[in-house]
RNA sequence: GCCAAAGUGGCGGAACUGGUAGACGCGCUGGACUCAAAAUCCAGUGGGUGCAAACUCGUGUGGGUUCGAGUCCCACCUUUGGUACCA
């Protein structure tokens, strides 16, 4: 009987299907797995072999854990609201909902030719009225606690979309060659900042890349410092400067305040007036990327005030100038040129003094000394000095000092801003508030508000969205007045904020997640996708999910337990594989030409799943190979019944086989695919090489082979006269004793050189091995004439003679 | 600029806590089977010298530690990812 993959493939997934085999399992006797993809955007172009990388990997580790005795949740959805499908709406008229639709279904029916064992009963989709009822309830509460409020703030306005961008998703589009300018709109925003300092404690307790988590800690960039106080002259109103180096205070020569600053105009005398205005509006047109864009220049206006060291008492000239960020600390700095490279930069540009007051290894004239490494010169007054001391003691002692005098006081500050949580656009979630005539605003009191039906799809003239012309969804009345609905939508992240925990319980009508369910459930044991989410899906869904904890909702403090990202694959010409550069692999085409187990164990063959690596449709030959050879392990070409034998395997066999199986089993727990694959590629070898069809160890292999190539095993392990699917069996596992070699090879080093080997038992003595060592033919002829200095034996491996001529 | 990771045959990649570099696969060369081909199987395959036995060089570059370095240390080069005036 000959192999034919298509046939196989296609009768073991409808077979799967119509049995519910992969239902997740509930016996209350078993511990719980969770193993989760990132969901995906379901695109119009398809899924590409890039794609299937993530999510061969986890339903291996599916597969595995239920062998091992799990109850494994291992769930599949969609993230179906979203730009590209509202773009096309645009352009067509064609309702987003009916290309979601569409795409939704073509991504199914790939991944279900690919055999992964999702729990198909449990699919969710984000633009489901019974799921985003959840979404804007999780918005309510965020609204509730005061967390989500809305705020007039420049935005990040994109003409040709006519959307605002999240300021994560400017580069973005600036590099589609799309073209964004600051503009001033009321905007909601949720409060993630006041959840900065768990956000980063609470990485520490988690299994996650150590680069992960480093990027996180980066972007929330957590600061200690000292916000000081400088007096004006001239002015009854003081001047606070936000500083991580209080330590060298006495090394300020100017103060720079940011273009924005509320004082920026008053704190112009009338000679420079003219020059201040105009300085502020050329800040006020360019963009924030403008602004802080690539090798810029500095520029600055002088305001002609002066502050007051509290230091030292010495009249500090104030300038504007625009590398002075408004949303950051308090929009105004104090300069010390020789130990800030920006402040220098400043400084020689317009010629300001440049005072060292850390002990420099160089003339700070000419560069800059930013290290921290060093000691205090030049810093002290009549009640405080911090000559000599190094950066800990100098920050604390100034920043004690300060505080004493009232003229500071110590404060943490973080990056991080707040988040922007308003689109305008249609295909997303309506935030379900209603702002009355009077100017209150009151929640939605049933939920889901769900989105109308439109005419046309583009945002209306003043930026809002289309929901803004809809007049009859727009407006009404309750016992409290007169209402208008918001017209804004939540934004992509929204809905994925959170989904893992609508797995637990899809259907659920009554709550978003059953609490029993979500302790048994909780946390995701495994998380697998790409880096690209590495700062934003992972910060906000752990934000929401410290919402819902500190709302008894969910009963840890983070979702996901282990992290894990794949590499991404590369095309065959190893760039990023992308519809210009015409080199994406479809995943269908590989599929009809190679099968589903071929493109499964392939995809894990090409190398380490956390690295980037290019396709190479070549290789996949190596792979169909393999899989004909466990074929034949079972049936010869023209036979009618396998060829299987009952008698125990040769001993040379058994131990390849338990020496396979450990090997496996270690590799797949560490998510090392590639070498696990590769040594039952070993054995099959073996196998082969043998003509070994017993029973023992086919049966063996196919249990080992069925989480990467479930069609084929399950057909075979038919075909050997099992009833049930082997799905359901147990993996195998190994014999320590035959898995151990008896006898090794021991390499015989002179210097460091190979120059022979021998065989030798397992646990050799020393002097044993250094006897047989020295018999070794090729060995002897480079000990003759030499004089022995040293002799090194690692035992089971290798004997090393150190030598000298006599 | 800063932070992180990585550089191994023609190619993808192996190599446990320093211990026989190149597992496994692709490709290539030769052979068997065949009328022929496909499929399959067998043998070989890092560079150099040599008929051969063998010798020698070899894990980005240059140093170092060690009996012994792909693996550890120092300096540098290159690539990839992240970040971009956060005071």
């Amino acid at each position: 009987m000959r192999y034919d993959f298509s046939a196989i493939e296609k009768k073991w997934q409808a077979n799967w299907a119509e049995r519910n085999t992969f239902a997740t399992g509930t016996d209350p006797d078993k511990p719980k797995y969770y193993v989760l993809d990132m969901f995906p955007y379901p695109s119009g172009s398809g899924l590409h072999v890039g794609h299937l990388e993530g999510y061969t990997a986890t339903d291996i580790i599916a597969r595995y854990r239920r062998s091992r005795g799990f109850n494994v949740l291992h769930p599949m959805g969609w993230d179906a609201f979203g730009l590209p499908a509202e773009q096309f709406a645009i352009k067509t008229g064609t309702h987003p909902r009916l290309t979601t639709e569409a795409n939704v279904a073509s991504f199914r029916e790939t991944l279900k030719s690919m055999g992964f064992s999702y729990d198909w009963n449990r699919e969710i989709n984000t633009t489901n009225p019974g799921y985003f009822r959840w979404t804007q309830w999780i918005f309510l509460k965020l609204y509730e606690m005061g967390l989500a409020y809305m705020s007039e703030i420049d935005v990040n306005w994109c003409e040709e979309l006519r959307v605002v961008l999240a300021n994560e998703e400017v580069d973005e589009k600036l590099a589609e060659g799309y073209t964004v300018v600051r503009k001033p709109l009321r905007q909601w925003v949720l409060k993630i900042t006041a959840y900065a300092e768990r956000l980063i404690e609470d990485l520490d307790g988690l299994d996650w890349p150590e680069n992960v988590k480093q990027m996180q800690r980066n972007w929330i960039g957590r600061s200690e410092g000292v916000e000081i106080d400088f007096e004006l002259r001239c002015h009854r109103t003081n001047l606070k400067v936000y500083t991580t180096r209080p330590d060298t205070l006495f090394g300020a020569t100017y103060l720079v305040i940011s273009p924005e600053h509320p004082m920026a105009e008053k704190l112009a005398v009338a000679q420079q007036l003219t020059a201040v205005r105009s300085y502020i509006e050329q800040a006020r047109l360019k963009t924030e990327l403008e602004r802080t864009g690539l090798q810029k220049e500095k520029s600055g206006v002088f305001t002609g005030s002066y502050a007051i060291n509290p230091a030292n008492g010495e009249a500090l000239p104030v300038w504007i100038s625009d590398f002075v960020l408004t949303s950051y600390g308090t929009g105004a700095i104090m300069s010390v040129p020789a130990h800030d490279s920006r402040d220098w930069e400043f400084a020689k540009k317009f010629s300001l003094p440049i005072r060292e007051v850390v002990k420099s290894p160089h003339d700070v004239q000419d560069e800059v000394f930013e290290g921290k490494e060093s000691v205090g010169i030049n810093s002290s007054n009549d009640e405080v000095s911090i000559d000599g001391l190094a950066f800990p003691t100098a920050f604390d002692r100034m920043a004690t000092w300060l505080e004493s005098k009232g003229k500071g006081k110590r404060k943490v500050n973080y990056r991080l801003r707040d988040w922007v949580f308003s689109r305008q656009r249609y295909w997303g979630e309506p935030i379900p508030i209603k702002h009355y005539d009077d100017g209150s605003m009151r929640t939605e009191t049933s939920l889901p508000l769900t989105l109308p039906e439109v005419e046309a799809y583009q945002p209306t003239s003043t930026g809002e969205s289309p929901l803004a012309n809809i007049d009859e969804w727009l407006f009404g009345s309750d016992e409290h007045g007169h209402f208008r609905r918001e017209t804004n939508t939540m934004p992509q992240w929204a809905g994925s904020c959170w989904y893992y925990l609508r797995f637990i319980d899809p259907s659920n009508g009554e709550q978003l997640v059953d609490s029993a369910k979500e302790r048994y459930w909780m946390n995701v044991d495994l998380y697998i996708g790409g880096a690209e989410h590495a700062v934003l899906h992972l910060l906000y869904s752990r934000f929401w999910h410290k919402v819902l904890y500190d709302l008894g909702v969910v009963s840890t403090k983070e979702p996901f337990q282990r992290l894990f990202n794949q590499g991404m694959i590369l095309g065959e010409d190893n760039e990023k594989m992308s519809k210009s550069r015409g080199n994406v692999i479809p995943a269908d085409h590989v599929l009809n030409a190679y099968g589903a187990d071929a493109v499964r164990l392939y995809e894990m063959f090409l190398g380490p799943l956390e690295q980037v690596k290019p396709w190479n449709t070549n290789g996949i030959e190596g792979i169909s190979r393999f899989l004909g050879k466990v074929w034949r392990l079972v049936w010869e070409e023209f036979g009618t019944s396998p060829k299987i034998t009952e008698d125990r395997p040769a001993e040379a066999i058994l131990k390849r086989m338990h020496k396979s199986i450990r090997k496996v089993t270690e590799d797949v727990e560490l998510l090392k695919f590639n070498t696990a694959i590769s040594e039952m590629m070993v054995l099959v070898n073996e196998l082969q090489k043998a003509g070994c069809s017993s029973r023992e160890a086919v049966e063996s292999l196919l249990l080992m082979l069925s989480p990467f190539a479930p069609h084929i095993t399950e057909e075979l392990w038919q075909n050997l006269g099992h009833e049930t699917s082997i799905s359901g069996a147990t993996w195998p596992v190994f014999d320590p004793e035959l898995a151990r070699d008896d006898v090794l090879t021991i390499a015989v080093q002179i210097n460091g050189k190979l120059r022979g080997t021998f065989e030798a038992a397992t646990g050799s003595s020393k002097e044993q091995l250094l006897l047989e060592a020295k018999n070794v033919e090729s060995v002897m002829k480079f000990l003759e004439g030499q004089m022995i200095v040293k002799e090194i034996v690692v035992p089971d491996k290798l004997v090393n003679f150190a030598v000298k001529p006599f």
